[in-house]
RNA sequence: GCGGACGUGGUGGAACGGUAGACACACAGGACUUAAAAUCCUGAGUUCGAAAGAGCGUGAGGGUUCGAGUCCCUCCGUCCGCACCA
C-alpha cells in the first residue's frame, strides 16, 4: 500500500504522548552510562514562545537526544526565569496579579514548549517566582551574609522620580528613565551588594580554563572585569593650603613612570577633599553639583568637554619636597575607580592634556618614542601614551618605560611620608561589587529585618520563606511592598520588639544564577543536594544568547564559587566552574514596524506594497501607513515577534525545528523569513516517500548481512556509513546547519539508489534507510519515530542507539586527486588510494592535459600530497 | 578612543593551507497532467564560445607558499563589546 502524505501535526501529538507515556527523557534512566548534563538558558515566561526560542531549544534538543542516543545519562531540564519587571507592569496597566500574569504565561509557553517535541525532563521544571525556589534562594543569602560575601552600603544609584525606584544603569536611556521618560536623578541609597570583588582574579583566572567557551565571550569577561597594575600614591597637601583634616591625597595610577610630566592632582566632584573644600567655597560647591548632574550617556561623555575648579590645595611632588602642583575638582574623575583621585600627566594621558590646554597647566614631555631625537621632540596637542626611552624626568633619564615603572615604584616604596611608604603597588579591577537591591514587588524578598534597636537583622532562617504578600497594590508607581498596610510590620528576630521587613527585593538576575544548580535536585528541602549537584554538575553543554555573555554568565560563574564557600556546593575535581562548555547561539531577528499613534506593530499586523526602496508597510487594521523601523533581536517590548504556533499547525514542529538549524551558523544572526519553512516541509515528505518505499520494497527486518554488494548497493552503503560519521561529529560540534546538508547529500543518494537494482541493493536500501532514521532523529523526531514505526518496529526510536560507522566503507579504494600545474587545476586523475608517491606522479605526469599546460617546459619539481592533490611545478 | 569578529553566486551558506561555490532556497527549461498542485529530470559564478574548452573570479592592494577564501601586513566596509577606568 502506498502511504498517504505525511500528517505531521496530527503525527506528532501521538508521538508527543507516546514519550510522555514512556517518561523516557526522566534524567537518570540511563545509569550506567556517564553523564550529560545539557542545557538552554531558561526563557522569561513574556506570553508566548518566538522563533527565537524555537532556535534555542532546537539546538539544546537536538544535543539532547543525541547524547542520548549515545548512551549517555542526560539530564535535558526546563524552568522559567519568572520574576521581573514586565509582570509588574502588566499589573499596572490590565490590573492582573504578576503572579496570575506570569502562570498564564508559564503555563501557555509550557504547551508551546511541549508542542516542539523536546526531549526535557518536565518532572524537575523550576519557576524561580515559587517560593519552593525563592525560600533557598533566601537561605543562600543568609549564608552569604554570614560570610561576608553578602553586605549592605550607601551608594549612588539611579532614580526615577516618578516611578519611585532604582533603575539599573542599562534601563537608563540618555539620562531617562526608560519607562516614565523622566530625567534620571543620582540618589545616595542603603543598597544590599554581593561581593563579587573578591573573586575578581579568581574570575579572571579561571577564564583560561574555559577552553570550549567561546573566545568572544572569555574576552569580553576579561575586559569587563578590568584588572590593571598600577600604584597607590600619597601626595602631601601643603597645609598652608588644605583644610585641617586632610594632610594628604592619595591617587591611583598605571603610570608612576610618568611622575615627572605630572602637572596637577585631580580628585572627582564626590571625593571627601572635594566636598570639604566646597563647604569653604560655594563657587566650587556649585561646580560639584553640575558635576553629578552630567549625564553618563555615551553622547554625553563624548560631548563633555574636560572641566576642572582648582580648589586652591597645593600638593607636594613625591619626588620633590618644593615642587606644588595644584589639586583640581575634575569632571572626568569617577569616584567608583581607584581612589577617586589622579594626578594629571598631560604628555601621557589624552584627557589631561585637554585639561591642561585649558587650563594653562604645564606640559613636559616625558616619554620619547622610538626613532625620535630629544632635541627636537616636541608636543603639541596629543599625547603620547606609548612606551619609549625616558626624558626630562631626573633620576630615570635614559630609562626605558618599563625599567623607569620599576625603579619609581621602588622609590616609592621605600619612601616614607609620614610613617607609612609613599608609594605601595596595587592591583585594582574595573569590576564593582554587584547591587541586588531593587525597589520592587516581583522578586525575591530580601530576607531582613530593620530593629531600632538592633539594627539590621537576618530572618531566622526556621521564619524561612519570607513569602511575598498576595494582596499587594500596583495603581501607582513605587514599590508596592514598600506601602503594603501590614506586610512589613514584623518582630524583630532578634529582641521580639516590633520592627519593619526589608522591602527591597533581589535583582532578578540572583534567580538565574543559580538554577541550574537547582535542577540537578529540585525538590530538594535544601537549597542543593549536595550529591546530586556534585554528580550533574558542571553543565556539560550550555546554549543561550550571547546577549548574557557578561552579566548571566559572570554572576552565575561568581554564585558557584561563593555556594562553594558557605558550603553549598562542591565540585568533583579542582574546578569551581559551573559550564563546562558554553555555546552563543545567534539571535532571530526581523524588521519592526510602529503605526503611526506611535504603537508598535506585529509583522502579521501590516502588509507590504512596493520592493526593495519603495517597499511600504501598511496597518491593516486601519489602512494607514506605518513605519518600518530597524532589525531587531525579536522582544516583546518591540513586539516584532514571530510565532512558531502557526507553523507547527501546518507544517508540524519537525518542520520549525529543521528550518531553524538548516540554513545558517547557529552563532549568526538571522533575520527570520517564511522563504524556505515550505522548501524544509518538502524535504520532510521527501524523507516519507524515501521511508515509505523502503518499507513498501523490503518489508523484512535487517537479515544476515551479505556476503558481497554490488556497485549500486555499495554506493548506498558508503553514503549511508559516510553520512553516520560526519552527522555524529558535525552534532557533537553544533554545526547543525552542515549536519543538515550532509543528510541532504545521503537522502539524495539513496533515493536515486532505490530506482536502480543490483546485488545486495535490497539490504542495503533497508540498512541505509534506518540509519537515516537515526540521523534525522535528533533533529525531526516525529518523522523519525513515524518512519521507524512504518518500517515495522514497534520500540520507540528515542531509545534507538547511534550506532558505529562501519570503518571499511568511509574510506575508498579509488581516490579521485586534483592535478595542478603550477597551481593551476588542470585534470584529475583515479587512482589506488595507496598508491605510491612516485607512481601518482608518473601517472600525473603522463596526462594530456598536463603536458599541454607545460607546454614542453622541464618538469622541475612535483609535490604529491596524498589522496589529495598533485602539484607539477614547470 | 580601546578591544574583537566578519566580508564567498540572485539568497542562506560549504570548503584539515590542497579541485572554491557542497547542500539548500529562489529562478529557468522539460516530463507527467485536460489543467493546476504534488513529484521527477535538467540548467545555472562570470566573460568569450554553437560546443569542446579557455580566461577571470572569495571587499581592495601587497606578502609568505609548489599551492591562499583560509596565514601575515596595509587599506575599505559592516557588525559587536567596553568606554572620561587614570
Amino acid at each position: 500500500m502506498a502511504s498517504e502524505r505525511y500528517n505531521a501535526p496530527a503525527r506528532e501529538k501521538h508521538w508527543q504522548q507516546a514519550w510522555e507515556k514512556a517518561d523516557i527523557f526522566r534524567a537518570g534512566a540511563n545509569e550506567k552510562g556517564p553523564k550529560c548534563y545539557v542545557l538552554e538558558m531558561f526563557p522569561y515566561p513574556s506570553g508566548r514562545i518566538h522563533m527565537g526560542h524555537v532556535r534555542n531549544y532546537a539546538m539544546g534538543d537536538v544535543f539532547a537526544r543525541y547524547k542520548r542516543m549515545k548512551g549517555f545519562n542526560v539530564l535535558h531540564p526546563m524552568g522559567w526565569d519568572a520574576f521581573g519587571m514586565p509582570a509588574e507592569n502588566a499589573a499596572m496597566e490590565r490590573k492582573v496579579h504578576p503572579g496570575k500574569w506570569t502562570y498564564q504565561n508559564i503555563d501557555t509557553m509550557r504547551g508551546q514548549l511541549k508542542s516542539m517535541g523536546l526531549s526535557l525532563d518536565w518532572s524537575r521544571e523550576i519557576a524561580t517566582c515559587s517560593p519552593d525556589y525563592y525560600q533557598h534562594q533566601q537561605k543562600l543569602f543568609l549564608d552569604f551574609l554570614k560570610k561576608g560575601i553578602a553586605y549592605r552600603k550607601s551608594s549612588k544609584v539611579n532614580w526615577d522620580p516618578v516611578d519611585h525606584t532604582v533603575l539599573a544603569n542599562e534601563q537608563v536611556i540618555d539620562g531617562r528613565g526608560w519607562r516614565s521618560g523622566a530625567l534620571v536623578e543620582q540618589r545616595e541609597l542603603t543598597q544590599w551588594f554581593f561581593k563579587i570583588t573578591d573573586y575578581a582574579q579568581e574570575l579572571l583566572d579561571d577564564l583560561e580554563t574555559l577552553t570550549n567557551w567561546p573566545e568572544k565571550v572569555r574576552l569580553m569577561q576579561a575586559n569587563w572585569i578590568g584588572r590593571s597594575e598600577g600604584m597607590l600614591i600619597r601626595w602631601a597637601l601643603d597645609p598652608k593650603t588644605a583644610p585641617q583634616e586632610f594632610n594628604e591625597v592619595e591617587v591611583y595610577t598605571t603610570r608612576p613612570d610618568t611622575l615627572f610630566g605630572a602637572s596637577f592632582v585631580a580628585v572627582a566632584a564626590d571625593h571627601p577633599i572635594a566636598k570639604a573644600a566646597a563647604e569653604k567655597n560655594p563657587a566650587l560647591a556649585a561646580f560639584c553639583e553640575e558635576c553629578r548632574r552630567m549625564g553618563t550617556s555615551v553622547a554625553d561623555i563624548e560631548a563633555a568637554e574636560k572641566l576642572g575648579f582648582d580648589t586652591g590645595l597645593r600638593a607636594v611632588h613625591p619626588f620633590d619636597k618644593d615642587w606644588r602642583v595644584p589639586v583640581y575638582v575634575a569632571n572626568f574623575v569617577l569616584m567608583d575607580y581607584g581612589t577617586g583621585a589622579i594626578f594629571g600627566c598631560p604628555s601621557g594621558d589624552q584627557r589631561d592634556m585637554d585639561f591642561a590646554r585649558r587650563y594653562d597647566l604645564p606640559v613636559v614631555p616625558v616619554i620619547l618614542p622610538p626613532g625620535e631625537d630629544a632635541k627636537t621632540f616636541k608636543i603639541k596637542n596629543k599625547a603620547n601614551v606609548d612606551d619609549g626611552v625616558m626624558i626630562n624626568s631626573r633620576f630615570l633619564d635614559g630609562l626605558t618605560t618599563t625599567a623607569a615603572f620599576e625603579e619609581a615604584a621602588k622609590r616609592l616604596e621605600t619612601q616614607k611620608l609620614g610613617a607609612k611608604p609613599q608609594g605601595q603597588r596595587k592591583v585594582n579591577f574595573r569590576l564593582r561589587d554587584w547591587g541586588i537591591s531593587r525597589q520592587r514587588y516581583w522578586g525575591c524578598p530580601i530576607p531582613i529585618v530593620h530593629c531600632k534597636d538592633c539594627g539590621v537583622v537576618p530572618v531566622s532562617e526556621k521564619d524561612l520563606p519570607v513569602k511575598l504578600p498576595e494582596d499587594a497594590t500596583f495603581d501607582k508607581p513605587g514599590n508596592p511592598l514598600d506601602r503594603h498596610p501590614t506586610w512589613k510590620n514584623c518582630a524583630c528576630p532578634k529582641c521580639n520588639k516590633p520592627a519593619t521587613r526589608e522591602t527591597d527585593t533581589m535583582d532578578t538576575f540572583v534567580d538565574s544564577s543559580w538554577y541550574y544548580v537547582r535542577f540537578t535536585a529540585p525538590q530538594s528541602d535544601t537549597p542543593v543536594d549536595k550529591k546530586a549537584a556534585q554528580y550533574w554538575l558542571p553543565v556539560d553543554q550550555y546554549i543561550g544568547g550571547i546577549e548574557h555573555a557578561i552579566l548571566h554568565l559572570l554572576y552565575s560563574r561568581f554564585f558557584a564559587r561563593a555556594m562553594c564557600d558557605t558550603g553549598h556546593l562542591a565540585f568533583q575535581g579542582n574546578t569551581r566552574e559551573p559550564f563546562a562548555a558554553l555555546f552563543t547561539q545567534g539571535m532571530v531577528t526581523h524588521e519592526t514596524y510602529k503605526s503611526q499613534d506611535g504603537y508598535w506593530l506585529l509583522p502579521n499586523e501590516v502588509k507590504f506594497e512596493g520592493e526593495g526602496g519603495e517597499r511600504k508597510a501598511i496597518e491593516i487594521s486601519s489602512g494607514r501607513p506605518a513605519a518600518i523601523g530597524s532589525i531587531e533581536k525579536m522582544s516583546k517590548s518591540k513586539k516584532n515577534l514571530v510565532d512558531p504556533d502557526d507553523i507547527i499547525a501546518h507544517y508540524g514542529a519537525d518542520c520549525a525545528r529543521w528550518f531553524m538549524l538548516s540554513d545558517s551558523p547557529p552563532e549568526r544572526d538571522v533575520i527570520w523569513t517564511e522563504a524556505g519553512v515550505a522548501g524544509a516541509g518538502r524535504f520532510i515528505q521527501r524523507i516519507w516517500r524515501i521511508v515509505d518505499e523502503i518499507a513498501e520494497k523490503y518489508p523484512d527486518k535487517l537479515g544476515t548481512k551479505p556476503a558481497t554488494f554490488g556497485p549500486e548497493a555499495l554506493d548506498v552503503r558508503k553514503a549511508a556509513h559516510r553520512a553516520l560519521d560526519q552527522t555524529g561529529k558535525t552534532i557533537e560540534a553544533l554545526r547543525f546547519n552542515v549536519a543538515v546538508a550532509q543528510i541532504h547529500e545521503f537522502a539524495n543518494v539513496l533515493q536515486s539508489g532505490l530506482s536502480k537494482s543490483g546485488q545486495g541493493l535490497d539490504w542495503a536500501a533497508r540498512e541505509a534507510g534506518e540509519l537515516l532514521i537515526r540521523m534525522i532523529g535528533p533533529m525531526m523526531p516525529h518523522l523519525a519515530e513515524e518512519c521507524w514505526a512504518r518500517l515495522g518496529y514497534n520500540t520507540l526510536l528515542a531509545n534507538e542507539p547511534w550506532p558505529a560507522p562501519e570503518a571499511a566503507l568511509l574510506v575508498d579504494d579509488q581516490v579521485t586527486i586534483a592535478v595542478q600545474v603550477n597551481g593551476k587545476r588542470r585534470d584529475e586523475l583515479v587512482i589506488s588510494r595507496t598508491a605510491a608517491n612516485a607512481d601518482v606522479e608518473a601517472a600525473a605526469l603522463k596526462l594530456e592535459p598536463v603536458i599541454k599546460a607545460l607546454e614542453g617546459r622541464p618538469v622541475k619539481k612535483v609535490i604529491v600530497v596524498p589522496q589529495r592533490i598533485v602539484n607539477v611545478v614547470g
